[in-house]
DNA sequence: TGTTAGGTTGCGTGC
DNA sequence: GGCACGCAACCTAAC
């Protein structure tokens, strides 16, 4: 039977919020006669993707904020969470909902990329429309590419001219104040398709004590389309004190914004990769790469303060140390990516990533793409790399970073470069790719076309070059704690250590370190 | 085709 | 404590 009015699907993927976005917009401009926002819980990122608890305890934050948020917007409203893989699930949903639109915002990742492609194709198939809207950065990467004479955005200096040629970011659109109700939901007539569990790239992180269920029912135990617990996925250990979802990521914004020296004079290298609880930076990061805050409605309410500042004669800080610089470098990774391609996230095939005959080089598939695994070519750089990972190098700025990290899922952007310095040109020589999957399975904020960027960045693979500029992981980090308060905090074996020792303790007399609780260097050592 | 200047965020020294 | 300077295996846009 024809119908006169669209049947839409919404599908959500990284952008988590009801507030400016484009593509959620647009879904509703359609006027549906049904409305379904759904969830696609894609077995990719649940076993081929590293993602550790921490993430996916904030995932699943952002997904339950926005649910309920649905539900207030309409009572028959709830973000619908399908437990298959989108491939072999949406063909089935269009056909059971007689759907006419697929709306979702564009993924520029290499993995979403051909998993939209055969969506796309998919839904030609079942003839359904679809419609693409970029939402997650300030300019299409595509677009910054374009203007930058078809190269990726190598530079600050290339992407803001690009950016100056698009003129300025599209202004932030209010969230929608009604939703259509969805048709029938019933998903039991359903062929369920559950996926092959291995490998498991974050089997580390399976307790196995607990059998996990996350794809037992395809609308989830309770048939309600629930947001799977950490229990369901067979994962326990979340242990970040930072939590997602659209309603914390406002309410850190109206802070930050309401400060106004704060915002009005930020500037990144001024600020202390030491600080902790609070942090010295905004902690926005996870949001962005969740979509649970837009980039551009940040921008925009950051550019508000500034034009106050003006008006009242009060200075401002500039790109690339401000605020805007530190959104700006997001859009720059994102071109580079934009124009490299899948090969951005490797050296092998990456035609901006500088050889360097690292150790642990990865192993590659037939299509040259990483495969998972890496060659130990070296003993000692393996247990280099290892202890570092787990914190335990002996140097207590880098064990205090990496244990933060482990811990808490974030670390100060500063800290990433004296971590990712010292495992590849300042100490170890073991190859970028190892310190980004490590930074991949433990970040909240894991973006790869920042994380990427920021490792070929601080191995001096690409975009940076000065290899001389080293950081000391004794006094780099004195500059903002010469106390040590953050070593003391993360690595609490040294907390009674004299501050005179603290970043080298190996250097304190072996009385004192008997004295003071914990012995650095043993006798015959 | 050559030269030059500049690049978000270094360190150690000396004043 | 703050600043200037040398270090010196770079890269590349702009002229």
């Amino acid at each position: 039977m024809p119908h006169s009015k669209p049947r839409v699907i919404y599908w959500f993927r990284t952008d988590l919020r009801l507030h400016d976005s484009p593509a959620l917009q647009a879904a509703l401009d359609l006027d549906p006669e049904v409305f379904y926002p759904i969830w696609t819980w894609d077995p990719h990122y649940v076993y081929r993707a590293r993602v550790g608890a921490n993430r996916w305890q904030f995932l699943t934050d952002c997904q339950r904020d926005l649910s309920s948020s649905l539900t207030k917007l309409n009572p028959k409203q709830k973000l619908h969470l399908i437990r298959e893989a989108p491939q072999t699930v949406l063909p089935k949903l269009f056909k059971l909902w007689s759907i006419t639109h697929l709306v979702f915002e564009k993924d520029t990742d290499a993995y979403a990329r051909d998993r939209d492609r055969g969506v796309m194709k998919l839904a030609e198939d079942a003839g359904v429309e679809v419609i693409v809207k970029m939402g997650r950065t300030l300019y299409d990467p595509n677009e910054l590419v374009k203007h930058n004479g078809g190269r990726p955005t190598m530079s600050m200096a290339q992407t803001q001219k690009a950016a100056a040629a698009l003129g300025d970011p599209a202004k932030p659109i209010p969230p929608p104040t009604s939703l259509p109700d969805p048709g029938d939901t019933d998903l039991s007539s359903i062929d369920h398709q559950r996926p092959d569990p291995t490998p498991d790239l974050n089997a580390a992180h399976r307790d196995l004590s607990h059998k996990e269920s996350q794809y037992t029912s395809i609308m989830g135990p309770n048939k309600d389309f629930s947001i799977p617990t950490l229990e369901e996925m067979g994962i326990s250990g979340a242990t970040t004190p930072h939590r997602g979802g659209e309603t914390i990521a406002l309410r850190t914004l109206d802070t930050i914004i309401s400060n106004s020296d704060y915002t009005g004079l930020f500037e990144k290298p001024k600020t202390a990769p030491t600080a902790f609880s609070p942090q010295s930076t905004t902690l926005l990061s996870p949001h962005h790469h969740f979509g649970s805050l837009s980039i551009r409605l940040f921008y925009w309410r950051v550019q508000e303060i500034y034009q106050k500042r003006k008006q009242a004669q009060k200075p401002n800080s500039s790109i690339p140390e401000s605020l805007h610089g530190q959104l700006l470098f997001r859009d720059m990774y994102f071109g580079a990516q934009a124009a490299v391609g899948a090969p951005f996230a490797q050296e092998v095939g990456n035609p901006i990533c500088k050889f360097v005959d690292w150790h642990l080089r990865s192993k590659l598939n037939e299509h040259n793409l990483l495969a998972g695994d890496y060659i130990v070519d070296n003993e000692k750089a393996e247990s280099y790399f290892r202890r570092w990972k787990f914190g335990v190098t002996g140097f207590p700025w880098i064990d205090a970073l990496m244990r933060q990290l482990r811990l808490e899922g974030w670390i100060h952007h500063l800290g990433r470069h004296a971590v990712a310095c010292f495992l590849t040109r300042g100490g170890c020589y073991v190859h970028w790719e190892r310190g980004a999957e490590v930074f991949e399975e433990w970040l909240i904020d894991h973006e790869v076309a920042c994380n990427s960027g920021n490792w070929m960045w601080l191995s001096c693979t690409a975009f940076f070059s000065q290899f001389f500029r080293v950081y000391s992981p004794v006094a780099f980090p004195k500059k903002s704690d010469p106390a040590g308060e953050f070593v003391r905090h993360f690595v609490p074996e040294l907390k009674n250590f004299d501050k005179k020792y603290i970043y080298e303790p190996w250097k304190a007399p072996i009385v004192d370190q008997r004295k003071w609780g914990c012995l650095v260097k043993g006798r015959g050592v």
